[in-house]
Parts: structure tokens; sequence; C-alpha cells
DNA sequence: GATTTTTTCGACTGTCAGTCGATTTTTCTA
DNA sequence: TAGAAAAATCGACTGACAGTCGAAAAAATC
């Protein structure tokens, strides 16, 4: 019971990389089980379908990409910084950038969907609940917070995903947050600085 | 010359069709030449490979889904009526909600996220210069157009084709796309009446 | 030490995208 | 209009790949 799981973790690893590295599509299972010195019965032993890999590998990136983010949510810290600072924190930085630069590649959309899909539905209540604190305070005016969340994701996705953004994406970004929020202009304005 | 091109697209026309009702990936190449009654060489002298085909009904759709909002453009119509009348014409409605069920199934991601690109790219430029005499009018105050257009778009996206919305996520639909625009509040009201 | 359970193996199957040389049909030209 | 050239069609074949299965090896249990 010590060795399987150690196998199905070596599995995982490797189809995390190569997935990330040559694209979900490009990636066969003879590929991995090359990889691993291993028969392909064995890798039908730990898993039912390749898909049931990508989604097991997905669950790994999640955990991982909020784990920052879960930090944050208990940090002592103004509620706009909180807010700001875990939506970044889903941004892979530094050692992170192959997968950012992995996912953005066409041959990668499955897995980018999957992965914005899982993001969302993992971190709009935790941020949901940041912002309900910021109401309560008085710095945010705003109903339906759950689903303004949700739209600040798609949006911070979208913007700071897809290629470099501009300086007038972050203009535009700053703007519709403290609109979307009910936040005082100027609120957001600490965004400039987080950014380099 | 004349036979050809309608064999080409009939073929087009049988590979929208079974795109759409089983999903790209879970349609064959044989798939489609079996109803076409053609041999598989056929196929490939009219097409390089199956995505290029995918490209190409993907071109059909775009076409057919761009009209409506094309002739709503050189409507004789007030500037925020004209906005949401093409982002509404986008949604394929009546006749074509197969199309809708069929890109919302998880099975045609591909096809779905292509088709969203495509569309944005064709529209955003449609929408920006609408919005732009907007603002010569003074009914919208703001800078970066196409950025807003685009973040419009993506919210329209996401909170109309991703499942029937409810009340409240046309309310903030409302609200923010005042915000973003930066129009008088109840400008977009009109929205409401136009949904049912 | 025997028996049961877990793990591993790899040959095999069926499906599918794409190739290619041969053949038929259409169009052009002398 | 015969005969050459070009366009269109055919289908058997290849190679890649996901997934299966029964048998063998290894580990755990008694």
């Amino acid at each position: 019971m010590k060795k399987g799981e150690k196998r199905k973790l070596k599995l995982l690893e490797i189809a995390y990389r190569m997935f990330l590295s040559r694209g979900y599509e490009n990636t066969s299972v003879d590929d991995i089980i090359e990889e691993a010195g291993i028969a392909k019965g064995t890798y039908y032993y730990y898993f039912e379908s390749k898909e049931q890999t990508l989604e097991e590998v997905i669950d790994m990136m999640i955990d991982q990409e909020t784990e920052a983010a879960r930090k944050i949510l208990q940090a002592d810290l103004p509620v706009p910084q909180k807010i700001v600072g875990i939506i970044s924190s889903l941004r892979p930085s530094q050692e992170e950038l192959p997968i950012q630069d992995a996912l953005m590649h066409p041959e990668n959309t499955i897995m980018h969907e999957k992965i914005l899909n899982r993001l969302i539905e993992t971190v709009v209540p935790m941020l949901a609940e940041v912002a309900q604190e910021g109401t309560d305070q008085g710095i945010f005016h705003c109903d339906h917070i759950p689903i303004r969340i949700r739209i600040l994701l798609l949006i911070s996705n979208d913007l700071f995903n897809h290629g470099n953004f501009t300086g007038d994406e972050i203009d535009v970004f700053i703007d519709i947050t403290e609109k979307l929020l009910g936040a005082e202009k100027g609120t957001m304005d600490f965004i400039r600085e987080l950014i380099r």
C-alpha cells in the first residue's frame, strides 16, 4: 500500500511534465510508460483512462496553484490587497513560467479550459468571502458578489494570461475592478506597483 | 470547376452537422465520407486534414453568426441598442439552439474555444466602432474602447452562453455594461425587456 | 509453506487519421 | 473529334494510439 502510492505519484509527475511540455493531445500513454519504464497494463492498473490521468494531474495543479492563495486568505491584509493578492497568486510566476507558456499553446486548449474552470470553481468562494468582508467594512458597495467575482476572474485571466499585458490593459483592469465591486476611485491603484 | 466546389460544400455541410451533433472529437473522417458516399482519397483531395475541415466549418459558422450583427451595425438605432443588439445577435436563437447545446457539451471544448476566439476577433472591431460613436455623442465616457469591448464580449459569453442566466446575472450585466462604457445609470435598462 | 491478494507484464484488438499509386472522368487543344 | 493533359475519385494500406485481458510474478496473509 506504500509502493503503489509511490508508483502512482511517479506516473502523475511524469504525466504532468509531459502534458505541459508536449501538450495533452501530443502525449501518448506509450510515451508515459516508456519514460516510467513500466508496461501498459500497469498504467491501466492505476488509471482508468488517459483522460482520468489528466483530471488527476489537474487536481495536482489546482492544489499547487491555490496554495499561495489560501495563505493570503488568512493573512492580515486590507481587503483590496487581499483580493488582488489572491488573483495575482494564481498566475504562475518565476519557475512556473513554462506552465504558463504551455497552457497558452493552442494544442493545450482542453487542459487550459479545464484548469480555468476548476480554478474558478475553487477560487470564487474564497474571493467572495473576502469581498463580503469588504462590503461589510464599507469599502465595497455591491450586491451579487459571487457573480461579480467570477467576472473579475474571467477578466484577469483574459487580460493577464493571454499574452503580455500592456499599460492600457492595467488601466482598464483597475478601473473595472473598482467599478465592479463598487469601490472608491483609487482604491485599486496599488495594483500598478504590484505589477513590477 | 463547378462540380468540385459543390462537392466541397456538401462535405462541409455534412461535417458541420456531424461536428455539432456528435462533437468534433467524436466524428471520424470515416463517418463523414460514409455519409457523403465517397472514398477517403476524395475527402483528402478537398481537405488537408480533419482539423483544416474544422477550421473551414468554423469559417462558415462565423459568417452565419455575424450576418445578423452586420445588419444591425448598419441599422438606424441608438448606440446602446445597437451594441446590445449586436451582442445578443451572436447568441444563436430559435432554430440554432442545437448549436448552443452542442457547443456547451464538454466534448466540444476545442470547437467552442475556436469559435469564441474567432467571434471576438471579428466582432470587437465592429463594436468598437459603434462604441466610439457613443463616446462622440457623449453617451459613453471611456477610453481604451477595444479592450473594454473585448471584456464586454467575454462577460456576455460567460453569462449567457454558459447555462441559463438568472435575473441576478442580468442585473450585474446591465450594471457592469454601463460602468464599463461609462454610461449613465439606466442607459442599459432596456436589456431587461429584450431578454424575453 | 500454502493460499490469497496485489501488482506487473506485453501481446493483441479496434479505431482512426492520413498516404499513395492506380483508375476514371472531365476539360482542353490541335 | 481524337487524343493528350488535368482534375477528380477510388480504396487498400500504413502507422499511431487508447484500451483490454489473461497469465505470471511479487507481496501479504494465514
